[in-house]
DNA sequence: CACAAGGTTTAGGGAAGCCTAAACTTTTCT
DNA sequence: AGAAAAGTTTAGGCTTCCCTAAACCTTGTG
């Protein structure tokens, strides 16, 4: 009765991150976001999620099939946008423009998306050139939500043999982050499997001419562009 | 018991916004803060705000003589100026490195206060040149809380004749500093009183060589330094 | 098919922050 | 001084967002 029709403008800072989590969860399975990989994601109770999924579907942002997940509606998955973009476009301004190092711009772009107006995000934005990704190489999205994501493959999907481009990393955890750095898989760097070791072994690659060892569980928070998908397009 | 051994990093967002209230008006009047003032200030009923003085107190924050007010501790006063500074550093870089216009830094930063670390401000006072005020003419406390508060009195309160520089304008509404620029009265503009009418009537000035006539309701918010008052040093 | 395991929801509770109404204290006015 | 006015606190309630424990579905396995 009251339902689907409320500000829309005035979400909680959580109320956002949960849509941003949502939509990321939607993304890579296919289907709808569980309640436990949301828990997990925002390290929060599952009991506390299911609260949480009854008030954002009275406010019409998700649709809700109880033990089954939720997917986020139009309104939804906008506001996830809305959320995204202002968190990238100030990770981006910040390692841009502040010299922030790329280890440190997601946790203070967590806390910051929420409190940024869509004005002061489209400033930042036009004042670092309008980038297309993130400092780590994720898209993104434009002020009206359409956000194009290229075909990428994890690292840990590729043969001995295979030569990639790195398009994105995981941003969430800072040493990784500096590890990553550290190895020169940085986005846009060019890679090369030399080796890849049999059961779930550690992958050999030649990165800027140097070998370097990762094992599977590092490759996997590591997207890549291979050349045929590129051309192929997915 | 549990009294003044908190965190004392992670305060609230209101919990600051409550501190900056008493810090501000515990220097404009001299006394304590009174509680009514207070939810004045924050637009807030007065018994929510005998709420919040309730855990201010007993997280060693402020003072409390029940029916008299309230008083910051050094605790609090650092609290309030650690959030006072990022305030007035937000606006500065808004207003210098994005192009804001200087009667909407201060909606902006009154939310990002709470969410910006203290690596961020400093960045932000570091790339524009660790300025000594906001746009408005507030001082910027420095990193270890010392501020050098000038010594200003309010335009009203000027005789005819009397020849200032406007020191500091009010911030809070952004109506009343588009007509203060349109007027030209801003921090740093030399202003002249040629007349004032008796009976709390207006005052006529001279600013920029033109003239200009402004109500006392008005000019109680510009403060502004004379030529005797920066001699004598107050 | 039954049932254990795993995942999800409900029940019950707490802290923070806000509200209105009522009680209470202090100040001011007659 | 006594009473009205002004200011403050307390009482009782509400929403949001979190928790643990218990009940409840769903699924996969024997
Ligand atoms: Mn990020
Ligand atoms: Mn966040
Ligand atoms: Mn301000
Ligand atoms: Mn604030």
């Amino acid at each position: 009765m009251s339902a689907a029709r409320h500000p829309a403008d005035s979400l909680s800072g959580p109320a956002e991150d949960y849509l941003k989590a949502i939509y990321d969860l939607e993304q890579t399975r296919g289907a709808g976001a569980a309640t436990n990989d949301i828990a997990q994601r925002l390290d929060i109770a599952a009991a506390s999620v299911s609260g949480m999924i009854r008030r954002l579907a009275e406010h019409g942002l998700i649709e809700h099939e109880p033990y089954r997940g939720v997917r986020l509606t139009p309104q939804g998955r906008m506001a996830a946008l809305r959320t995204i973009r202002r968190h990238r476009v100030i990770e981006s301004y910040l390692a841009t423009a502040l010299g922030y190092p790329w280890d440190r711009v997601h946790d203070e772009a967590e806390l910051l998306e929420h409190a940024a107006s869509d004005e002061l995000v489209d400033r930042m934005a036009a004042a670092i050139g309008e980038p297309a990704t993130d400092p780590h190489g994720a898209p993104i999205p434009a002020r009206d939500g359409s956000v194009t994501e290229r075909p990428v493959i994890a690292l840990e999907a590729l043969g001995a043999g295979a030569v990639a481009v790195v398009a994105r990393v995981g941003d969430e955890d800072a040493a990784r982050l500096r590890y990553l750095a550290e190895l020169g898989i940085l986005p846009g760097a060019r890679v090369e499997v030399v080796n890849r070791a049999p059961f779930d072994g550690p992958l050999t690659l030649r990165v800027d001419g140097d070998e370097r060892t990762i094992g599977p569980a590092l490759a996997a928070h590591v997207l890549v562009a291979t050349p045929e998908r590129s051309l192929l397009g997915g």
